[in-house]
Order: structure tokens, then sequence, then C-alpha cells
RNA sequence: GCCGUGGUGGCGGAAUGGCAGACGCGCAGGACUUAAAAUCCUGUUUCACAAUUGUGAAGUGUGGGUUCGACUCCCACCCUCGGCACCA
């Protein structure tokens, strides 16, 4: 009850104070066109506007590709066009990250700072199909939008390299990629099971599928399917995608999630002879130290379907086909859920321990996972907490390999020395393991070997809004590639697109489109009906950036090398396992095949925090707590929403929408306003100079660590200093003035032409440097404390702070502090140059 | 359970070994106004005492430690948020 007050307290009191400060700015108009020195409110409809349209008139934020200057490749993540429009999230990192990229212009370098649209997708089609609407006019319509909103907020785009993943001369350049990934062995087509979406009504890669088994866009729960589709082998790369990432600038979260989600563990794999059969079974083990231990193995009922039901005995077959088809049939998060039980049943069949030479029974249980590993495991139960819970439920013989157990009813995990095991007898492990698995390779019962997390990306999607994989099914050739010539397999215009959910896209209906003849034997043939995730196009859009109208090649090489890698990428959070990984690998192979010049697309990465609504849930329609930024620049203007979004709080950290803290930031650009319209004067006074000076160099370092809180801050400070009946000249009006151009760019543009008189545009002015000299005070406050608590302070010239004695005597001599060591021995007298004092009495 | 991040006023947060709470919000009081809005001024960690400038104590998740001095470094623990997890 309390909460839905505050609330609506604070929408009324919002939409209150806006009819009132709207109507006032308006009133103010009139005035400030006659007399611009008097105005005292910055009309931000009308200036903003206005230097807008003047940016784009000349070109200034064009990046050119034969510039003597340094290059600097600043990306964001590029938008999906939605039909909700631009999220308040997307002016904080796009702001953000404008910011940087005009201080970059300034201190000279060339800047590339590009958009584009990722306009293919389940999430554009899923909203087509909402409004009935075709998904290509939604997402024009949508852009359209996107353009006009992003505009109003003056960010500095460089517009002439815009893309869009839908359009066919750039997914040309996507099915290129794929061709080149079938030519060379890591586009395969294959069935096993995966995860599918009954919501969205397709299959879905691992990444996007998140932790509770929910689809990561819908929320809906998936389910396991077994279906052929398309898959890219980026396990060959888990090596290089875990190790290279010591050659980049990620933020530590950014790079313990990628390798905790590629997941590497080494070990062995050890083989199995199956008794009285020809048939082995591999399994993989992080501990084959205990391998003298094994008294059993199970394997999942994926495993036992797939290549065991055969060797089955004739006593057990009906038990084990039964318990397989049910297992099969519970979902992950059943098979989650009864996690503490260990059901299983036998095969009836036995393998040989290659160490022990003793015969162990063979299960099939559904807590062995069929994607993990081979898919089979030995059982330890002496030495593993889940071996020991199977054993003891079916009577299994536990022999204990590893000395240290403290207690008989667990299992033992930690270190110890070997008994019961042969030759191994007292080595310690598993300290000593590198050592074993050498024995174990010698002896010829496996061999190392490392197992991840990471498994193929399921590259097939069951829709129609996608890019058309660029393959033909000829009954007598197979799967053949579409000749490089023949592309863009242009995606024809249906329209029934609503997928179907049998497991075949809506393009399986294109009849014309569909039936080609073989590339191969010219017979007659049928397109590949699926279609390629929106990660698809979103892998590669920062390469086609440097050369976006090339039509011979994805990019000129040329182009590419002066440009790549990008300097600085910033998104957000929730890709880092998806689009960030996926490019990754789609770069490295690139890069492979002689495409790109370096084996990391991006230097630096970092992330922004997300926007909450300003309850401190996440915005979204249901809760009525989604902040319109198009209602925000109208009533406040771009500067102070741009500004408000730097303020707001750390730029990696989520933060919560506030009103309140946003009428902060309109004020404070009113008053600066005022100030630079009525406080210029002849001569900037000593302390301002300092302030400034100091303002200067602190929002330098700040930039460069997105530390933009404190940078607003720290111009907040130097304009209650200037307020405070301090005098600043025009030279220095005019270093401020390029101090908040990269925050404000439209309040310092006018500032700029139309109060200093200076020439357009405050943009290409060089960035600000600070005196060193003029940084440091010339009196200095001293703290004293005694026994370490402050007592007093005093004020003493520069000059003097290195003059130990002096500092000394005027510290003791203090009235405040002689109160706490008179009639005191002082022990310690400590005096930290500038800083501080400190005496230790008794 | 594993990996990562963080824990500071009424709120967002600042300070990375040296005056804790910058800056902003909110709140309280005042000025201007017929009134309001806007704007401006003053105060604002808590507690106790003094009641005028003040004086003292406590205080950065908890408990220890290092140091003249710890929000900051070290050890142990608790909690929040994010990721992973029947991973053999």
């Amino acid at each position: 009850m309390l909460f839905v007050n505050n609330l609506s307290k604070e929408y009324n009191h919002f939409s209150f104070m806006n009819k009132k400060s709207a109507s006032n700015r308006l009133s103010n108009l009139h005035d400030k066109t006659h007399n611009r020195s008097n105005q005292t409110s910055f009309n931000h409809r009308e200036i903003e506007k206005v230097w807008q349209k003047k940016w784009e008139e000349n070109k200034l934020y064009y990046a050119s590709d034969a510039s003597d200057k340094k290059k600097f490749y600043q990306l964001i993540e590029f938008p999906y066009p939605s039909g909700a429009g631009l999220h308040v999230g997307h002016v904080r990192s796009w702001t953000g990250m404008d910011a940087y990229s005009r201080k970059k212009r300034m201190e000279g370098y060339n800047v590339l700072y590009p958009i584009g649209w990722d306009a293919f997708g389940l999430p554009t089609e899923n909203y087509a199909i909402k409004m009935g609407v075709h998904p290509s006019i939604i997402t024009s319509k949508n852009i359209e939008n996107f353009k006009r909103q992003i505009k109003s907020l003056g960010i500095s785009f460089d517009w002439s390299r815009e893309i869009n993943t839908s359009d066919p001369m750039y997914y040309k350049w996507t099915q290129w990629i794929f061709l080149k990934l079938y030519e060379q062995g890591l586009a395969y087509q294959s069935e096993t099971y995966v995860n599918w979406c009954p919501y969205c009504k397709t299959n879905l890669a691992d990444e996007e599928v998140l932790a509770n088994g929910t689809h990561e866009r819908c929320g809906n729960l998936t389910e396991k399917r077994l279906q052929k589709q398309w898959l890219l082998r980026i396990t060959k790369y888990a090596e290089r995608l875990i190790n290279d990432l010591e050659k980049v600038n990620f933020s530590p979260s950014i790079r313990d999630q990628q390798i905790n989600w590629i997941g590497r563990k080494s070990g062995a794999e050890i083989v199995f002879q199956l008794k009285g059969k020809s048939d082995k079974i591999k399994v993989f083990t992080t501990r084959p130290d205990t391998i003298f231990g094994v008294t059993f193995m199970v394997v999942s009922p994926e495993y036992a379907e797939k290549y065991l039901v055969n060797l089955i005995t004739e006593d057990n077959k009906n038990e084990v086909i039964e318990y397989i088809s049910k297992s099969l049939q519970k979902t992950l998060i059943e098979r989650d859920n009864i996690k503490k039980e260990k059901t299983g049943v036998f095969t009836g069949i036995y393998a040989i321990n290659p160490a022990s030479d003793i015969e162990v029974p063979i299960y099939v249980a559904d807590y062995v996972l069929s994607d993990y590993g081979t898919g089979a495991v030995m059982g330890v139960p002496a030495h593993d907490e889940r071996d020991f819970a199977f054993a003891k439920k079916h009577s299994i013989e536990i022999i204990e390999v590893v000395d240290g157990a403290k207690e008989k009813d667990s299992a033992f995990s930690g270190s110890g020395k070997l008994i019961n095991s042969g030759d191994w007898n007292g080595i310690k492990v598993p300290e000593n393991l590198s050592k074993i698995i050498s024995d174990i390779e010698k002896q010829g019962w496996g061999k190392a070997e490392a197992t991840y997390h990471l498994h193929d990306w399921v590259f097939s999607r069951q829709h129609y809004w996608g890019e058309p994989i660029p393959i033909i099914h000829c009954s007598d050739c197979g799967a053949v590639a579409v000749s490089e010539k023949d592309l863009p397999v242009e995606l024809p215009y249906l329209e029934k697109y609503k997928p179907s959910g049998t497991g075949e896209s809506p393009l399986a209906d294109a009849t014309e489109w569909l039936n080609v003849a073989c590339p191969r034997c010219g017979k007659q043939a049928r397109r590949e009906t699926d279609t390629m995730p929106n990660w698809a196009g979103s892998n590669w859009y920062y390469i086609r950036y440097t050369d976006p109208s090339n039509n011979k090649e994805i990019a000129a090489k040329d182009k590419m090398k002066h440009w790549l890698p990008v300097d600085f990428y910033q998104g957000g959070v929730e890709h880092i396992t998806l689009h960030l990984l996926y490019s990754r690998f789609i770069y490295k192979f690139l890069y492979d095949i002689g495409v790109v010049p370096t084996d990391e697309p991006y230097k630096k990465r970092r992330s922004h925090g997300i926007v909450l609504g300003p309850d401190g849930r996440k915005m979204s329609k249901s809760y009525g707590n989604v902040i319109n930024p198009d209602e925000i620049v109208e009533k406040f203007g771009a500067d102070t929403i741009r500004l408000y979004e730097m303020f707001i709080g750390p730029f990696e950290n989520t933060v919560a929408w506030s009103y309140e803290s946003l009428e902060g930031c309109s004020r404070f650009l009113g008053k600066l306003w005022r100030a630079f319209n009525t406080k210029v004067e002849e001569k900037t006074s000593n302390i301002l100079s300092i302030k400034l000076n100091q303002t200067i160099k602190k929002v330098d370092t700040d930039v460069e660590e997105l530390k933009y809180n404190t940078i607003v801050a720290s111009l907040m400070e130097l304009l209650n200093v200037w307020d405070d009946e301090e005098s600043l000249s025009h030279d220095d009006a005019k270093k401020l003035c390029c101090l908040i151009a990269p925050f404000s760019p439209h309040l310092a543009e006018e500032v700029w032409v139309n109060v200093l008189g200076e020439k357009f545009s405050v943009h290409q002015a060089p960035w600000p440097k600070h005196d060193p000299k003029l940084v440091i005070e010339q009196t200095i406050t001293i703290p004293i404390q005694v026994n370490g608590k402050l007592r007093s302070t005093i004020e003493v010239g520069r000059e003097k702070a290195d003059d130990k004695k002096t500092i000394l005597e005027l510290a003791k001599s203090d009235e405040k502090v002689k109160k706490w060591i008179e009639r005191k021995e002082i022990k310690k007298e400590i005096y930290i140059e500038g800083k501080l004092v400190n005496f230790v009495v008794n």
C-alpha cells in the first residue's frame, strides 16, 4: 500500500512539475530571442534541433578512411529495432560512449563511432506477428523511429556507415561466412537432442537457454527434442577462446563468465572393454587416479539407447528399455528436480576394469548427462558422492583407494595416499595426477583428455525472419553449397510466415523459391528451409562498418587493416556468453582463413548496468514503469537526459530511474547557462583557476575509467565555486565549455558560438589541458591528529609544507591540540608532507 | 557447491592507507510572491551534553589482525546481486 502511494506521488509530482517548468521555459523564449545576454533559461527545444541539423550538414562526425590522425574505433552493440523504440538503457550506453568518442575526437583522434540495425531474428518476427504486419515493413518502420530518437539525443554516430542485417547486400556476406565454414568442415548437419522452445517454435542454442531451463528471450520453459539441424563447430576453438582472453582487456567478470561457460576440465579418457563382447565404452574422468576403485559403470539413457540396446541381456531388456523411454520423456527440469535420488537399472552387461581386471556391472541412470564428457562414467563410490549414493542404493561393492577418509558413511574426495592400487600405492593424489595419467597412457588404459561445457553451436532456426542457409539438398549429391556467385540467397516475401511448429520453417511452403536445380548435377533439388539465428548477422557486423557498401568482398583488406580491431567495445552483460563469445569465434575463424587482420576482434570490452524503473523493478509495460526517452527529451532536453544518465550512478552498476535526480541535473544545466551568460569577466580569480584546472585533470582521467558520475559531480562543484562570487575569464570560459562539450553537446555548442562568439564548432576545438602549476593550492589545510583522532586543522602556505619543524611547532601550539597533549609524553611525531600531522601520546 | 561482483547517512552515491559521507536528491527553516511555481540563502550521519559560535563519544556488513593511522591491506565469517552446477 505504502509502495503504491509513493509511486503515484512520484508520478503526480513529475507531471505537475513539468507542466509548470515547460510553460516557464516557453515563456522565457520570447525574451531570449531579443536579448541573449539577459537570458536566464536555456530553450532546449529550439536550440538542440538547430545544432543537430548543423552538425549533420557539416558532416562533423564522419570518419574518414584516409586520415593522418590516429584511428580510434569505438563500438556499441547495435540494437534490434524493437517496436517499443529506444530504451533509456540504450541512451545510457550510447551517450556514455558518445562522450568518450567526442573527447577522443577533441584529442585529435580519427574516431569511428558507427550504428546499424540487428534487424533479423525472433524478437522482430514475434513483434510482427503480434501486430499483424509483415516483418520487413515493421522493421523499416521501427528503424525510422529509432533514427529519429537517436538524432534527438545528439549522438555523434557516423550515419554514412549505417548497416542493416536484413538487407540482402548485407546478408550476402553472412551467407558467405556460412559457406566458408561449411567448406572448412566447421558447419555440419546432425541429428541430436536440441533445446526446443514450444512458444517460439524453434530450436535454440545452449547459450539461449537459461540455467532454469527457460528461453532467454520469451521466458518459456524449453524441452529436449531429437532433431536434425545445422551446427557450427565452436568447440574446435574452445581452447583459443579461453587462452586468448589474456591478449585482451575485458573486465574480470566478463572474462571469468566466458571461461566459466566454456568450462574446460582436464583429466583422462579411460577405455573399458565389455566382457565377452567386442564393444568398448569410453569414459571421461577428472580423477583417473582412482581407477582401482571403479566397481561399476553408468551410462546415460541417451547413450544406452544409441549404443547399448542391442547388447542388453534378454532378462534385463524390458526393464532397461522402459527406464530409458521414461527418462527421455522427462524434461530437463524434471530430471533436475529429483537430483537426490539415484535411480537406475542394471543392463546385465559387464565391463572389465583395465587396471584391476575386476568385472564391473553396467547400469543405465539418468543422473549421468548425455552431453557432458562421453555420456558414460566410471563409478568410484569410495571417492565420489554421487557414485557413493548410487552404490549404496544398488548394493554395489565399495573399494577405498585413497587413504584419509574419516567417516565411513560418505565418499572421501580429499587428498591422500593411494592404497589398493597396485604399483601406485603410496603416491599422493590428486597432487601427482600428471604422473598417473602418463602411466595410464603407458599401460594403454586410456589417454589424457580435456572436456568442455561448451557444445557445438546449434545454428538453424525453424523460422521465417532470418538469413536462408545457402545449401541445396539433392537426393543424389546430398547437401550441396550454393555457389558464391549466386549469393545472396534472398529471403522470399511470404504472406504466411508464422512458425509451423512441425520442425520445418515456413519457407517449406514457398514452392517457387524452394525447388531449384542441384548446383552439382542439375537434377531437381530442394533448398534448405531453416534460417540462421539472429546471432548470425551480429557476429561480424563491426567488420562491415569498415566498408559498408562493398559488393565484392566482406570488406576491403586495407580498410579492415586500418580500422580493426575495435579499440573499445561497450555493451550489455546479457551477451557475454552469446554474441560476445560467438563473434570472437567467427572472427578467429575469419583470421584463420586469411580474411581479417588480427586474431581478436575487440581490444577492450566493458559493460554497462541496466536502468530499472523508478520502483526498482525491470522496466515493463505490465508494471507501468517504462520511461520513454522521447518524453524526457521533450520536457527537459537531450543534454539533461544525457547528463542525468551519466550522473545516475557508476556506469557499470545497475541503477533505478529517479525523476528527482533528473531535475537536479536540469537545474545544474540551467545554472551553468546563466553563469556563462552573466558571469564571464576580465580575469579568473585564483580560487576558481585552481578549481578549473583540477576539474580538467579529473574529467580527463575519469572519462578513461568511465567514471561519469564523478565527472558530473566535479563539474557541479566547479560551478558552485564559480557561483560563489568568483570570476571567470573568457579564455577560461572557453576551456570549461570544451570540458562540458562531450557530455552536454548542444548547450556547449550554443555557449561556444552564441555566447562566447567562437567559431563553429566546439566539437572540433582541442581538448583542454590542465596547468600542473595551477592545480596546487597556495594555502593548504593540514589536519592534526592525536592518537589517530582528528583534533584540529591548521592552515599554512604551500611553501612551508616541506618545513617539518615549523609545521610540528604550529601544530603543537594550536589551542585545540594543546588540550590533548598537555601533561602527556609525546612518544612519536608524524608528519606526512602537505597531508597530515599525528601525535602519539600516552 | 564453484566462479565473479558488491555491502558506507532517509535515498543514489564519493573517498583505494591520511579530515568518512564529495556531488545530487529528499527533508526542515528562511527570502522573494496576494498565493503558488521557479529561483536564492541556511541547516541536515547518529547519540549525549550544551542550547550562541559549540563540546564529546560512536560510526563504512560481523569478528579478529597489521599500522602512528584502515571504508581502503591481511585472516575468518555473514549477506546482496550476477553466472555456472547431478559436469563424473
